[in-house]
DNA sequence: AGTATTTATATAACTGGTTATGCCAATATA
DNA sequence: TATATTGGCATAACCAGTTATATAAATACT
């Protein structure tokens, strides 16, 4: 146990795996202290056979949640000890079901009313000692690992942790390459760039932040690794466009579109917007998973200066 | 889950297996998602040398509690990833230390300071969803395992049942005929019969129940299967002595002479003895130590009809 | 000094399970 | 009616660990 004391709840499995190890290895005990010739693996296939009746091997590696070639082991080695008996269906030649014999029975039986009522009351004694219920923790766990995987809870974790790395900041001119450069590699990614396109890239202050608009950097770690411009429109009715929003690859699963999308959205409403609108293709799936994430709404197609533009969104600031 | 439902607490270790084997299965994705070329199963090797610095095969074997040929082995692999860098010691040619190379100290360093962090918040928030604390839970089984294994438990689990099985009764007639061959089965197994066994065993009503004595039955399911005779004595020391008392083999570890001794002991005590008085032979350990168990004591040599006298012993009344 | 014992490691053999594969019977499909 | 697919089972190959055994170096014991 010493090591693991170390290591913190990562040691959780391991834990777990010593303690039902140890179960394991006195469960043989149990077993030979009865006197029984049973091995203590078969105790799932004696129980519901005894429960059931006849059942196929498949049927039985079903129930109790074993592979179809060890029950096939185990149904061979219980016919070797005459605890079990086999029949050939006559309908189904591929149906070998199998049954206790009496010999089987009386050990199931055996097994069932006395040995497990013996472990049941050492149990309870020991759960009765324990100030915290390891019965009622395991349902709690199994429940909650139906409900959410432990490797996803890790990833939101992972996620939580990297997105406190991430800082969001006004843009200045010495961003003005990584503004450009992030843009540009998902805009000839899928596309191809386009006369709009450069001017925003090589002059954003003219186009962007000279017209009342607004660019934010995400910097991971101090580095800028995401950018997202807020431009003014000359439109009756939107007043923002959200655009020009580019991450590295690098930093995918770190929320940098989500905080930048936020981030810029705040300045929009610093400045007194109500409604904010963006352009976007379909292809760019995540994209457009993050923007209804944002909580932009598709809206009926506009004329547009990009190709590119397949699909318009709209979010009402409040 | 379902059909372990039906087994009752027989199936925590299983239970305990599958949550082990589901956590298991989801350090692998976890590892997977940090982009380290590390096998999850290395964890406690990089863990313990990352704290260490140098350590033997035997040495790390030792402390993460694997067997010393899984520790060589993944060292093998993990010396081909160069993760480690072996060092045969001078002095001491058979010792091989093992050390972190760079590439293996900074895969440690990530693996504890982030995913470790990681893992332990997730593990954290689901422990604080649950209302019963698994971790302390096992902390608590561990101990209580430490404390008397399972096996034990359900040992006395056992004992507890079978004895409740077993049923004192005073002697009859018809328990003539067992309580001469049980004392007969064992005194003629160790020793021989004596003139004064055969007055005992052949007229109980003369010369123990008309005398004041007493002569008790253990009945298990019953079936009688032990027997205990309180006889009284003309002795100025002591008022009775327990003999003759006699348990078929095939009744052992059901607790019957503890229950027989006691059963004398209460039947003497209502008669009024102050003092029990007792011969035995130093050879019939379990006897002596069951003697110990209800409480009489070695006193110094007295004078006895039997040769196979060799220990008397005595217990206060209270 | 020479032999016996212990220690550190490697290798082999085994174990209790898994997934992958192959075979044959039964059923669905063209 | 021939052919493809599916279902039940056995067998093979593999896996991650174990225990048992072999080898060689170091140490202890006459």
């Amino acid at each position: 146990m010493n090591f693991f004391d170390r290591t913190g709840k990562i040691a959780l499995g391991s834990r777990l795996r010593m303690l039902s190890a140890q179960m394991t290895e006195d469960a043989g005990k149990i077993y030979e202290m009865y006197q029984l010739d049973v091995s203590p693996n078969w105790f799932p296939v004696l129980f519901v056979l005894s429960q059931v009746g006849a059942l196929t091997i498949t049927e039985i590696a079903d129930k109790i949640s074993h592979s179809q070639p060890s029950v096939t082991k185990m149904v061979k080695e219980m016919l070797k000890k005459d605890l079990l008996e086999k029949q050939v269906c006559k309908e189904d030649k591929r149906r070998n079901t199998v049954r206790l014999t009496d010999k089987g029975e009386k050990n199931a039986r055996h097994i069932i009313d006395v040995q497990c009522k013996d472990v049941d009351a050492a149990v309870d004694q020991l759960l009765s000692q324990a100030n915290h219920n390891l019965w009622e923790a395991l349902a709690e766990w199994e429940f909650l690992f139906e409900q959410k995987s432990l490797f996803e809870r890790v990833k939101e974790q992972r996620k939580i942790r990297e997105a406190k790395k991430v800082k969001i900041v006004p843009y200045t001119s010495a961003f003005k390459e990584i503004f450009k450069s992030l843009n540009e590699e998902w805009i000839s990614k899928y596309f191809v760039m386009e006369k709009e396109d450069y001017k925003a890239l090589d002059h954003p202050e003219e186009y962007i932040l000279n017209l009342g608009g607004k660019i934010m950097v995400a910097l991971y770690d101090g580095e800028p690794l995401g950018v997202c411009a807020l431009i003014k429109m000359n439109d009756p009715d939107y007043d923002y466009e959200l655009a020009k929003m580019g991450v590295s690859p690098k930093a995918q699963g770190k929320s940098i579109g989500y905080l930048l999308g936020k981030s810029v959205l705040e300045e929009a409403k610093k400045l007194g917007a109500k409604k904010v609108y963006l352009e976007s293709n379909t292809v760019l799936k995540p994209a457009i998973n993050l923007y209804q994430k944002l909580g932009f709404k598709k809206v009926a197609h506009r004329p547009t200066p990009y190709s590119r533009s397949n699909i318009q969104m709209e979010k009402m600031l409040e």
